[in-house]
This record gives structure tokens, sequence and C-alpha cells, in this order.
DNA sequence: TTCGTTCATCGTCGATATACGATAATGCAG
DNA sequence: CTGCATTATCGTATATCGACGATGAACGAA
């Protein structure tokens, strides 16, 4: 077991998010993001990091019928994505979600 | 060239949205529609639509750097994923965007 | 019916994705 | 340094993706 402050990561890091939402980079930027998310195992990941009920790597393996290898590749994808991000702790790391990153996925689905 | 209305397809279809948007079945939905999304000639497709310059298959294929074949395939992919419609019309196929997918797929990254 | 147009499907190829176990790398405790 | 725990990477096998050309199916026109 585990005994997380789960709070020790993921500074603020306010980005204003000002590229543009449509054209060509659009495209090529809403299909990276989506194809990261296109796995259920990688949207449960960035669910359970939005709750936050543990963000260290072994709680989020518990969590997934999978190997830990396996999550550790989707972790890899997602943070390729940007839509995560790792901060070692230890001998642990505490995976957080980019809040910026999530807006943006918003904005360019909202732009759809 | 073509002459079509371009507002020859798509009746309203108002769908209410109300299954959930987390648990096991909302990561498989949004991880299906995101990875119907995960390629730029998905995202440039469903652009042209919602844009609604045109929606014959065969304009969509003019405005694409790929091969006709291809771009079917693309289209299938969307159609599969409930994104896009097609309604045939004569020889030709008018796609047109699923607004209810749409705000689902919006409805699900919100929840993220 | 026959022809031409439009779109879908088939077959194939190379590239990428996904899963696993095994192993390496990292950091802390002793 | 040694050992333990945690995470990343490697190697591999199978499956799916993405592209194309070729072919098939559906429809309207002549």
């Amino acid at each position: 077991m585990n005994e997380q402050p789960a709070d020790a990561c993921c500074p603020p890091s306010a980005e204003p998010d000002l590229r543009p939402v449509d054209g060509p980079e659009g495209d090529e930027e809403l299909a990276a993001l989506a194809k990261a998310l296109g796995h259920p195992a990688r949207v449960q990941i960035v669910r359970l990091l939005v709750r936050r009920t543990s963000c260290v790597c072994g709680d989020i393996v518990e969590e997934l019928p999978l190997a830990q290898s396996t999550v550790s590749q989707h972790l890899k994808v997602l943070k390729e994505a940007g839509l995560i991000r790792g901060e070692v702790d230890g001998p642990r790391v505490c995976y957080c979600v980019e809040p910026s990153a999530l807006r943006r996925l918003r904005a360019l689905v909202a732009g759809l």
C-alpha cells in the first residue's frame, strides 16, 4: 500500500493557448491529441490523474488490468503527446495531467 | 466542377445525449471517437463537412492530397465511429457530420 | 442495354500499435 | 557497496493502420 499526499507535483503552469484552432496545424495538433486518447486504457489513466486519487505509477498499474510494462508504454504515449507530465519523487514517479493540454484539446474539439 | 446545393441532406436529429460521461463505457466511447479523429486527414474531413462548402465525396477527394480510395477509407472510419453520415444522392454520396456525435465528443472531453 | 460517372471494396505492402516477459536503470535504506 | 523497490526500456509476436491501384457496384443518361 501507499500513503502518498497526492498533491506533491503539478505546479499551476498557466499557458495562454494562443495558437489558432483551425488550419493544417490545428488538424495535426488535434489528431495527435486525439490519437493519444484513442485507447481506453489511456482515457482511464487520464481520468485517474484528473481525479487525483493517486498519481504514482505503481498505483495506476494496480488500477488497470495490464502489465506494468504496458502501463508504462501508455504513460509514455500520453507524455509524448503532452497530455501528462511525470515528476521523479525518489524511486517513484508522480504523474499528473497537463491542464493546458486538456484545455487545448477542449478548444480544438470546440473549434470543430 | 459541381454545383451542389450543399444543403440537401442532414436533418436535425435532436438526440438527447443522456448516457453517462465517465465509467468504463465512457472510456470506450471517448477512446473510439478520439481514435477516429486520430488522423489529420480525418480531422480535415470533419472540418470540411462542418464548414459545409460541399458534402459530396468527390469534392472531399479534391480537397485532400490522397487517392479516392484512401479518402473513402477515412470516410468509412468516420462513419463507423458515428461522426458522419452518408446519404445517397443519385450516383453521388453526400456526407455530413452527425451533430449529436460531435456534441457527445465535446461532452466526453469536457468530462475529463 | 450500354456507357460513363461516382463511390465502395478488395488485395497488398510497409509502418505503426499493442501486449507481454525479461532486463536495465534509478534511488533509497542498510 | 549490497539489496530492495520502483519505473523504464528492450525484444518479440500479433494485430491494426494507412496508403495505393485495381476492381466491383450502383445510378443516370443516351
